[in-house]
RNA sequence: GGGAGAUUAGCUCAGUGGUAGAGCGCUUCGUUCACAUCGAAGAUGUCAGGGGUUCAAAUCCCUUAUCUCCCACCA
């Protein structure tokens, strides 16, 4: 049956991955012929739904190394899997179950809702690996993991314990990055900070008891410019909201305007005035003199800056919102705390701790979000004429007058400075981030940085391209703490139970619980014991021994309980029995996903075990990767690895670009602008859309994909597709056999095309090696389509009824088997199909041995050859096209001069060339006849009588122009040949080179001078 | 504020010291038996501006401009 015109790509993929699947052809080591091991980790997606074309691209790269290596005979191992995306997959399940209207995650419980999760896991998990599928990747299937899976999990869990352990991890109550909307703690880079138009307020704070003192401003030069007497502060914010919080109000210790009040108190202006609170005006680096007003208003608890103020002068740092981002509700009524708080701030210095006790927002605030709070603050001080008139131009916003704010606040005050500010917002949420007073897990990564630093320096592992090792270094350089605890329910919980830190008997002591009660009831606060332990039982036997070793009491036993008021319930329920009985309870929150893929590697080898797998393909080889994960994932997995096996966890890191529009626009939901890998596979064909972003994969560029592209990438499989079919009815394929070395030829044709096929695998194996995707795709498209169809198959033609049919036979087939050999790790199907469509082949082309061969299959000769004689048929086809020759018109031509080497070439390819070029005859002749064209190549002049067809003038004008170019170019070389410094510096091969230039470039325009000066004869 | 990168044909981009290329688009021609998802021919560039190093600069250095991205606590 004979070909298809087009390759089917709809019908063949789906039935050539299957026949891959069938053979096993992707299993760990399968067609392994040597001890090497290559090995990759897929970047696990998230089972938050589809892939988009960033995956398409991620792992596109992936399958033409796996692929690659896997020809070569490598034991080649590409490992795959989805992560389980706490956060991310929360969000979406929680989105689906509000749009269906069904009962929220709160009101399902954990247990129901984590049921649900998993049941977005199947499908997400299903809709991906398919599409991995679709788009021709060769991971070993049977060794797909998730992030979640029970040994994938214990691996996670024992890092934990041993980190903890080790003094790792620790849990600290820090000011983190809170999410209002989820109501968890997130981690600093899933912070996005976005420039957005704000405001900045500047307010007076008064001085207690109506103290006055001289304020005093100066210019540059120390002109007096402002002097008067005031009787308060002024403070500026771009969150009046948190003044309710302020523990202070700070100013440099240079500050000569405000040394006269250093130490005094003033008075935060809102709530009712009679509870207002007193902070102190305190000295520290921090505030700069020179902007706004000098003066910053402390706020420990909600802003980062202010907590570290704060913790270096022991300010009090007062938590004034609940989880959702609401002014507090909960605590005693403002009126019977304030004094108390007012008595902690004025009783420094203080310890620094948190005073968490108390409700500092008033009423009218309570339960406000802090949004509205802000609002409500800025006209309530605005109404009592507490706000500062501003000097200067930056004042945009007054009364009434626009713009409006954009953040809703109603310029309702006096004077407002529009500002731009930096706000921070949650990566995944998109709502601004609170700076929020928590305790959380923390990993200490300061502790186990260097070794992640190191293996980069010293070239253990290679980040490439080299400058995104310098943003990794920049990043380790300056970690900070890592905040690993979610308060979110997808994920792995964190495997530390709590216990209380209960006294001893006091001696006389009979009923062990009354100790606790004491404590409790009393003013300080009861502390916790940490059981960290990679199970229950594992937190069981550590609580029994901590508690035996406090109360020596070998009756007791440990509960179980829910959380810490289940604890505080059992312990008042139980207080009066004599059976002692310890409640210990588990940590709800989870760990940061990140922590979990952070182990990705080795986690998926079986480690803690000593498999073989770990043995063999750790560490990996290669990380394919985006640069927008370099932090989160890259930099973890070396951390983590490092500091878990001692050993990096993989050799190479290539880091690849974003996938764009064709603007330039990063692809987004919201745009709209967004390309699926699957429509635009089921529009071109998987190979096209490979080959697309393989020929766009130049380093660190952000790739651009248009489907204009892609549809040229498509007709280039066509392309090959219809050489093949070509091949087929020139009887190419019959008896054809499959080898790995080519076939003996004498013909120039045929030892050109060997040698060409030399140079593109040689280049092919370059780029590959060089993380070059682009020049590899490049390399063969011009190859395929500008050598062996443009050229060879048309050289063909005239070949196959000729003495060399035979051997062109054997070349072409061979050639073509070295197209699909060398295109399969781009385009894998229609390769593949070709492969068996074109012959009976002993191993499929997924596992045919990747060729060696090289320079020994160059012959200079016949490569020069090639070139005179495509030059010759280039040069006639363009005059014939300029003088407006009909097509198909065969013409005769004039040999007029030909030295031997032309005349070899010219004997040798006589068939091809008058094929190519539509010549009839060729005739030796002394001199160009009267209205003929004009032929000069190397070695030789040709000419093509026309005449009454062509227009001399014409003729004359074509001629005139070559040699313009020509000259042009000469005189060039010239100047340089003639330049003494140039011959006394240039390399001796540059000057040899211009010198063959010159002298060739001479020559010819030597036979156009001659030429036109023939026609002007004529004329 | 710090850092990185970009600026080359109409568009998207290659090109790291020897006088500029590809694909797409465009123009003209073409039903020659692999392919119209094609073929042949053709036009198009002060390589962002300025300065420097060099015999020689798109390429190396300095500088200016514009753009992009990353990081960062100016209230």
């Amino acid at each position: 049956m004979p070909m298809e015109k087009t390759f089917d790509a709809a019908e063949a993929e789906a039935r050539l991955y299957a026949m891959w699947e069938q053979a096993g052809a992707f299993k760990a080591g399968a067609n392994a012929s040597r001890a090497e091991t290559f090995s990759i980790m897929i970047p696990p997606p998230n089972v938050t739904g589809s892939l988009h074309m960033g995956h398409a691209f991620n792992n596109t790269l992936q399958d033409i190394l796996v692929r690659w290596h896997r020809m070569r005979g490598f034991d080649t191992l590409w490992q795959p899997g989805t992560d389980h995306a706490g956060i991310a997959t929360q969000m979406v399940v929680e989105r689906e179950l509000a749009m269906a209207g069904n009962a929220g995650r709160r009101e399902m419980g954990r247990t129901a809702f984590i049921e649900k999760v998993w049941e977005q896991k199947v499908s997400s998990e299903r809709t991906i690996l398919g599409q991995l599928k679709r788009l021709g990747a060769s991971c070993d299937w049977s060794r797909t993991a998730f992030t979640m899976d029970p040994n994938f999990h214990d691996a996670v869990i024992k890092v934990f314990v041993d980190l903890y352990n080790k003094g790792l991890i620790y849990r600290g109550k820090r000011l983190v990055n809170w999410d209002p909307m989820f109501e968890t703690a997130i981690s600093d880079l899933e912070v996005e900070n976005i420039e957005v138009a704000g405001h900045m307020w500047h307010f007076k704070y008064p001085l207690a008891g109506g103290a006055t003192y001289e304020y005093v401003e100066k210019d540059a030069e120390g002109n007096v410019t402002l002097r008067e007497v005031r009787d308060y502060i002024s403070i500026a914010t771009t969150r009046p909201e948190t003044m309710l919080g302020d523990g202070a109000v700070a100013v440099h210790p240079s500050d000569a305007r405000y040394a006269a009040i250093i130490g005094k108190l003033c008075e935060i202006p809102v709530g009712p005035k009679a509870q207002r609170r007193l902070i102190p005006i305190i000295t520290d680096e921090y505030p700069d003199p020179l902007f706004g007003s000098g003066a910053v208003k402390i706020t420990g608890a909600h802003d980062f800056n202010d907590y570290a103020v704060a913790q270096r002068n022991g300010i009090p740092l007062y938590r004034l919102m609940d989880t959702r981002g609401a002014m507090r509700a909960d605590g005693a009524p403002y009126a019977e705390e304030a004094a108390k708080a007012q008595g902690i701030a004025l009783g420094m210095p203080f310890s620094g701790a948190e005073v968490d006790a108390i409700n500092l927002v008033p009423d009218e605030y309570r339960g406000l979000d802090r949004f509205e709070a802000r609002k409500r603050v800025v006209e309530a001080i605005t109404a009592e004429g507490l706000a500062v008139m501003v000097p200067n131009t930056a004042v945009t916003a007054t009364a009434g007058s626009t713009p409006p704010p954009a953040d809703d606040i109603p310029a309702l005050i006096a004077y407002v400075e529009a500002k731009t500010i930096m706000q921070p917002f949650g990566d995944r949420s998109k709502v601004v981030i609170e700076p929020m007073l928590t305790d959380q897990w923390f990993v200490d990564t300061a502790k186990i940085v260097q070794p992640a630093i190191d293996a980069v320096r010293n070239g253990e592992t290679v980040i490439l391209p080299e400058r995104d090792a310098k943003v990794y270094f920049h990043w380790l350089e300056n970690i900070e703490p890592w905040c690993i605890s979610r308060q979110l329910w997808w994920g792995h919980q964190i495997p530390v139970w709590y216990g209380f830190d209960l006294l001893p008997p006091t001696g006389d002591s009979d009923a062990n619980f009354g100790i606790w009660k004491n404590d409790r009831t009393g003013d300080v606060m009861i502390g916790v014991h940490f059981f960290c332990a990679s199970d229950e039982l594992g937190a069981v036997r550590q609580a029994s021994d901590h508690y035996f070793e406090v109360f020596n009491n070998s009756s007791m036993s440990i509960r179980i309980v829910e959380n810490r008021s289940a604890a505080l319930a059992f312990l008042d329920a139980n207080a009066a029995k004599s059976q002692i009985e310890f409640p210990i309870w588990r940590d709800p929150d989870v760990l940061d996903t990140w922590f979990s893929s952070g182990l990705w590697p080795i986690g998926t080898l079986g480690w803690p075990e000593d498999t073989p797998e770990l043995r063999k393909y750790f560490p990996t080889s290669t990380l394919v990767t985006g640069f927008d994960i370099i932090f989160f994932w890259v930099a973890r997995m070396m951390m983590m690895q490092l500091a878990v096996v001692n050993e990096v966890p993989f050799k190479t890191v290539y880091v690849h670009a974003l996938v764009r529009d064709e603007k330039g626009k990063k692809m987004s939901k919201s745009l709209g602008n967004v390309l699926d890998p699957l429509d635009l596979i089921d529009d071109y064909g998987t190979d096209a859309v490979r080959f697309t972003l393989t020929a766009m994969a130049a380093m660190g560029r952000d790739l651009k994909l248009s489907t204009q592209r892609i549809a040229g990438y498509r007709n280039f499989g066509t392309k090959l597709w219809n050489a093949c079919r070509f091949a087929e009815m020139n009887g190419v394929w019959e008896g054809h056999t499959t080898r790995a070395t080519p076939p003996a030829a004498t013909a120039t044709v045929n030892r050109w095309i060997i040698g060409e096929t030399a140079k593109v695998r040689a280049e092919v194996d370059a780029a590959l090696a060089d993380y070059r995707f682009d020049h590899a795709a490049n390399a063969l498209y011009a190859f395929v389509w500008g050598k062996v169809c443009d050229w060879y198959v048309e050289f063909a033609k005239p070949l196959f009824d000729g003495a060399t049919a035979a051997e062109t036979r054997a070349t072409m087939g061979w050639v073509l088997d070295q197209c699909m050999i060398l295109l399969h790790p781009i385009m894998p199907f229609v390769t593949e199909e070709l492969w068996h469509t074109t012959g009976t082949r002993a191993k499929m082309l997924v596992h045919t041995d990747w060729p060696t061969y090289g320079a020994e299959l160059i012959d200079d000769a016949s490569m020069r050859e090639m070139t005179w004689v495509t030059t010759l048929i280039d040069e006639i086809r363009s005059a014939r096209a300029q003088m407006h020759v009909p097509v198909g018109l065969k013409l005769d031509m004039l040999q007029l001069a030909l030295d031997d080497a032309g005349r070899g070439a010219w004997t040798r390819n006589e068939a091809l060339i008058k094929r190519l070029a539509r010549i009839e005859t060729l005739a030796e002749a002394v001199q160009t006849p009267k209205g003929a064209i004009t032929i000069a190549v190397e070695g030789g002049t040709f000419a093509i009588p026309l005449e009454g067809v062509i227009d001399i003038a014409e003729e004359k004008a074509r001629l005139s122009k070559t040699l313009e170019k020509l000259e042009k170019d000469m005189n060039g070389l010239r100047g340089r040949l003639n330049n003494a410094a140039f011959l006394a510096s240039a390399k001796e091969d540059v000057i040899d080179e211009t010198r063959g230039k010159l002298e060739q470039g001479d020559d010819e325009a030597g036979k156009l001078r001659a030429a036109i000066a023939r026609l002007a004869e004529v004329g």
